[in-house]
DNA sequence: ACATCTGATGGAATCGTTTCCATGCAGCGG
DNA sequence: CCGCTGCATGGAAACGATTCCATCAGATGT
């Protein structure tokens, strides 16, 4: 039982299988032969051999994604977006857990090096060193979610950062209608398909001051550093470095860094979570430590799980488009990461419900 | 900026390339010649390319994963188990989402075997027209979380049904100790793994009946047939067949099943949901109708989901290991499907919040 | 001392496809 | 009528690895 190949089906249909290809992959061909063969192909069927394909191209098709965890729910409908992008162009996807872990980001990347699989769509957990070599080799890159770290400022003004050089945030144009950060390289640039973290971050900000709140926290991981300075500016100068506390990805960080929180600052009264887990660590912190909410604390999570609308009280969310920023993401790096819009914004929504109430105290 | 060949290795080295391959994959090789090809390789900086590797052995390396939807947290629990197991032994995973949807499912094969990746894990929806010729196709396949659907009863007795020939749910031998379900087939046999259902839900059933319930609804998804049949089971001859109610993977199509469920049946005092889409729905349901949990109706629910904790009442559940049924399903794939246990069960656990209390009505 | 065996080694075939190039045929303008 | 262009076509090379097989050196056995 063997498997057709291309060859088998040039000789049922008494042509050479230079001619099969051609006419398979849509090159010139008579229209009598292209029917013939076209015919035969079909009786026989037969499925051409990515295989052989691969190679010969010196490349796979179909993608890599590279994400932190696929348990958090947003990055399953961030998955899923990709997945359904794929499917409807018929490529394949190579998935991979990073554990927001830069080392094994840089590993999994190693492994689609190997694959010879040339774009990536990645919510990224390293910085320059993974993924300058990656773009550098060649492979189309498309950021999702959010951007590599930002370099630590370098203490000589002059240096040459590699981070800097990768990826660099381009706050100096004055900010217009959709105005987009870039994420630029000398002669590279990576594009990012990123929600509006500064108009989302801004929105819930305003919304917890307009409820009289002035000692907002803000519980966030390393990674989205976009949602921490939007969190700053929209709070002006007035921000005080304690209430700005970072987690990394998991739950017992997340849950440790929330509890702390509230006990290190019991006069706060707002906590803006800067993911669903987070989210779901203050939540549990709080009713460890006979905090009510929104009566002792107002909180706003980023992200409308399904599961916020059944907490108690149901929880207010930042709501951004999982499901449509890994689409994007993948139609971006199917098309080759195209010249036109390097960095794609899509809106974000606060969700009021019940978490938020009036100061009291 | 060519990428490093085997033929350069051999070059530098001063060996032919076939040395290079046999050293590189274990064969034998005088020390001296070995020390220096993997010299050579590493200053070169040398990484085999599995696009060559694959087309010589006509198969691509890795594992295929299949399941129903990467939103639900369960999925997302299980995906990473397959992909932590797959990273530990350096293999890339192809992902599909299907929707539980056969079609679909049956493309996303297609797929896979374009790409010749002879390894997959599936968490099936469509039943033997699907993975029967996969199988036949010399697929290595292991099932995880479910069985295929079984076949319709057939009218006629003697029919040959090709699902039963690829699916048989033994249940003839005598239930002993780590009783397992078998799946069977002529000549060929799909291994599994799979939650114990049977404790699972027979667990569950004696709590609530314990509690004093005894109108208890059953909410699954057609696919968990095992659940189905082990609620009847439970409940013995007891079971009032509209108390069961199925609905498709949706969490519109949940909400609408639990919604109706307790419209048509507004005595009944409890409720078992099959999954925690269908949970999460219930809740939903059950708030829209001013139904209290759990004075008004106890809900027991599938599958330990970090939010289950956050709901009010935290929610009773039954826990099934989700990460640890992928990552042995990713084990027993790359085993080929092993020859010893064909099926793993795996133990659930029934854990006791608050959305259950005695019956009061 | 000769035959035989063992183990290391390299050349070449192979996998299935795409693509370069040469060939042959037909049509057309000069 | 010749030569040129243009198109359809098929043979063969290429992609990068694995693996069969022949060769050769050295060791062993008689």
């Amino acid at each position: 039982m063997q498997r057709v190949t291309i060859k088998d089906v040039a000789e049922a249909a008494g042509v050479g299988v230079a001619t099969v290809s051609r006419v398979l992959s849509g090159g010139s061909a008579s229209p009598e032969t292209r029917e013939r063969v076209l015919a035969v192909a079909a009786q026989l069927d037969y499925r051409p051999s990515a295989l052989g394909r691969n190679l010969r191209q010196r490349r796979t098709g179909g993608m890599g994604l590279l994400l932190p965890d696929l348990t958090d729910s947003f990055y399953g409908q961030l998955a899923e977006g990709v997945l359904a992008c794929a499917r409807a162009a018929g490529e394949p996807v190579m998935v991979g857990s990073t554990g927001d872990d830069a080392e094994q980001e840089a590993e999994l990347v190693g492994m689609l090096v190997e694959q010879s699989v040339d774009r990536v769509i990645a919510v990224p957990s390293g910085g320059a060193d993974v993924w300058l070599p990656a773009v550098r080799a060649g492979m189309t890159v498309v950021f999702a979610d959010r951007l590599p770290p930002e370099p630590a400022p370098a203490a000589g003004g002059g240096d040459i950062d590699a981070l800097a050089d990768l990826m660099r945030l381009d706050g100096v144009a004055p900010p217009r209608q959709g105005e987009a950060p870039r994420t630029t390289a000398r002669g590279l640039d990576v594009p990012a398909v990123l929600a509006d973290d500064r108009a989302g971050v801004r929105t819930a900000v305003r919304y917890l001051t307009g409820l009289g709140h002035r000692r907002i926290a803000y519980l966030g991981v390393p990674g989205h550093s976009r949602r921490v300075a939007a969190f700053r500016e929209a709070l002006g100068g007035a921000v005080e470095e304690d209430l700005i506390v970072y987690a990394e990805g998991s739950r017992d960080s997340a849950y440790a860094a929330a509890s702390g929180l509230f006990q290190a600052r019991p006069d706060l009264t707002a906590v803006i979570a800067g993911g669903n887990v987070l989210g779901e660590a203050t939540v549990l912190a709080a009713r460890e430590l006979d905090l009510r909410v929104p009566q002792d604390v107002s909180l706003v999570m980023y992200d409308d799980v399904p599961w916020a609308e059944l907490c108690s009280p149901p929880l207010t969310v930042i709501a951004q488009p999982g499901h449509d920023i890994g689409y994007r993401a993948a139609e971006l790096v199917l098309r080759g990461g195209g010249r036109r819009p390097r960095t794609v914004l899509l809106p974000t929504e606060l969700i009021v419900r019940g978490s938020c109430g009036p100061r009291r105290r």
